[in-house]
DNA sequence: CCGAGCCCGTTCAAATTTGAACGGCATGGA
DNA sequence: TCCATGCCGTTCAAATTTGAACGGGCTCGG
């Protein structure tokens, strides 16, 4: 507990690099989800979630664990998006507490408007500017600071 | 404008890794200041701004634009500081209408006793998780991608 | 001198997020 | 059977964030 091991310069230029590419980009594409479509990217996530489940459907906690999301934020987004159609609740019939989250045809259609351009966004701005390499790279080791964030989690209820 | 170049297997295996990383990783920063020493993530950003700056002060709107944050966010933000006493506002002496933020001897007290904790986190989380070699791709990669947003966004006031 | 336009930081209302607490239901051990 | 425990999704109040609009000061062209 003494010594702090600080950051070499060589550490610190990572680090000070990661925070601001991820707050861009996410804001990147909040803003342009909002703009086309009138989603947030939230709400977008959600509809790819639920699009890629079987039935077009995935309980509460799950989709909120995917998601990376809390509980309480989900139930939120979750009711807006019913309100707007996107969406509907159902109850989960092989647990009775149990509630799905189920993609309406709505929702799929406006998932299919929104995804060309959400796509050319993210290669504009990320993918296409990685070198194939670079995006190797990236992946594993990335993949592994997610890995282990995710088991150290697993633990832990909720938010 | 007809068809849209979908990500293969492999760039979608980038940008699926890449968005939950960095929200994994801002959630365990979050929380790991505001249990050791009652700061946001952002709080800390400001604090560390600040000392870094000349004479520990930042005009508002620079210091906006350099936490990637939104002028009204921040006028919050540094109300709650001032508040707490890390934080004091003066006006600007070369610019009549510019108000500087300044950290205090508290604010600086307080950052010097966050810091070890937080770059011990940022370390385990991160830094050490990737191997240098990852870590110099991952800094010239994302460097890029960053400058990118930065440079496309100048010619936008603010948010 | 005057007014248009700009940058500054703030204000405001609305939307969202957060975390704790709640009621319903199920399971397992006493 | 009965209660403790745990999971589920929701609710609630509080904190935060967002974006538009505002008022003040400045500058430049008329």
């Amino acid at each position: 507990m003494g010594h702090t091991k600080w950051l070499t310069d060589e550490e610190m230029r990572t680090w000070m690099v990661f925070i601001p590419t991820a707050t861009l980009i996410s804001r990147e594409l909040d803003q342009q989800l909002k703009e086309d479509m009138g989603l947030s990217h939230l709400q977008y996530e959600i509809l790819i979630h639920l699009n890629a489940a079987e039935h077009g459907a995935m309980r509460m906690t799950e989709l909120a664990e995917r998601l990376i999301n809390s509980k309480s934020g989900l139930t939120y987004q979750i009711g807006q998006m019913e309100k707007s159609g996107l969406v509907k609740r159902r109850p989960c019939e092989w647990s009775k507490s149990g509630i799905l989250a189920e993609i309406t045809d709505e929702g799929r259609a406006t998932l299919e408007r929104a995804a060309p351009g959400h796509v050319e966004k993210v290669r504009e701005i990320l993918i296409d500017v990685l070198t194939p390499e670079e995006r190797a790279v990236i992946t594993a080791g990335l993949g592994r600071v997610r890995d282990r964030l995710i088991e150290r989690n697993q633990g832990e209820t909720c938010w």
